[in-house]
DNA sequence: TACAAACCCTATAAAAAATATAGGGATTGT
DNA sequence: ACAATCCCTATATTTTTTATAGGGTTTGTA
């Protein structure tokens, strides 16, 4: 399961989205929306900024908003920056490798090999499922 | 990522489907063999034999032994079993259904629509994999 | 029948991670 | 000047995961 974090990145993205002509959000509004206590979510919108998926105005007036389209936004992405790896094992994971203590070999062990399948297949989906997705059915 | 549960579970019905045919296999074997707490490992098997995955043995000479043919257990029972939930959301969940707090209307969040498709996909991933294919990789 | 081997069961401790809160700092428009 | 707003870091709280502990029950065998 995502941890709340990332399901609280993902609406707010779509929040996001939905509201980029506006120029920008205001982290009050967006927390509103969803129930969602705005002290966290600050933090949360503020790695987003830091990963570069968001840019923010401050001061009054200011606010965040989305600096690339929605269908340049996988949520693999956000995912990862929130949640870490996707791959199920770590002795898997391309991004969050290391290697695992229980198995004397990785390149003789089975759940390693089809753990890299399992890994390659939910890549393809969540590479190819952008926020354009999410809000193209809101 | 899975859980150590789930990880230790998996190495363990490989283990007990390499040596089927010896019978039963000792958790303490198990446990050596893949440097896991005997301790640990015996509450796991436990749980996969309430679950009816495992058949055991007690007393002297005794140990679990798989009840079903591998190519039978897929990735996706011994996920949900020991982990729980494989929908990303509880609000897409097949098996552990919650409503979410922060939507509205479940029908009209595009994250839902979407992590139910993600869902599907993800489950035709591991309902496929099945112990059969960590076997014959090792 | 005694005994040791092995699984069965439940409770609890310890560690780690996720969730949430707090409080002041820096910037900006009016 | 001032209020609005994001920026940053630290810490508290809660939940989950991981691990341990200890005795109970069953079974084969000498």
């Amino acid at each position: 399961m995502l941890s709340k974090k990332t399901k609280y990145a993902l609406h707010a993205l779509t929040y996001l989205g939905k509201h980029r002509e506006e120029g920008t959000v205001l982290i009050h509004d967006i927390a509103e929306e969803h129930g969602i206590s705005h002290k966290f979510l600050e933090n949360i919108l503020l790695e987003l900024k830091k990963a570069g998926m968001l840019g923010s105005k401050k001061g009054k007036g200011g606010g965040y908003y989305l600096i690339k389209e929605p269908q340049d936004i996988p949520l693999s992405r956000v995912i990862r920056l929130l949640d870490g790896p996707i791959a199920m094992l770590p002795c898997v994971s391309l991004n969050y490798y290391e290697p695992c203590a229980e198995c004397k070999s990785e390149t003789q062990c089975g759940l390693n090999k089809v753990m890299i399948q399992v890994r390659d297949e939910t890549l393809k989906i969540l590479e190819n499922k952008t926020l354009q997705d999410i809000l193209k059915l809101e």
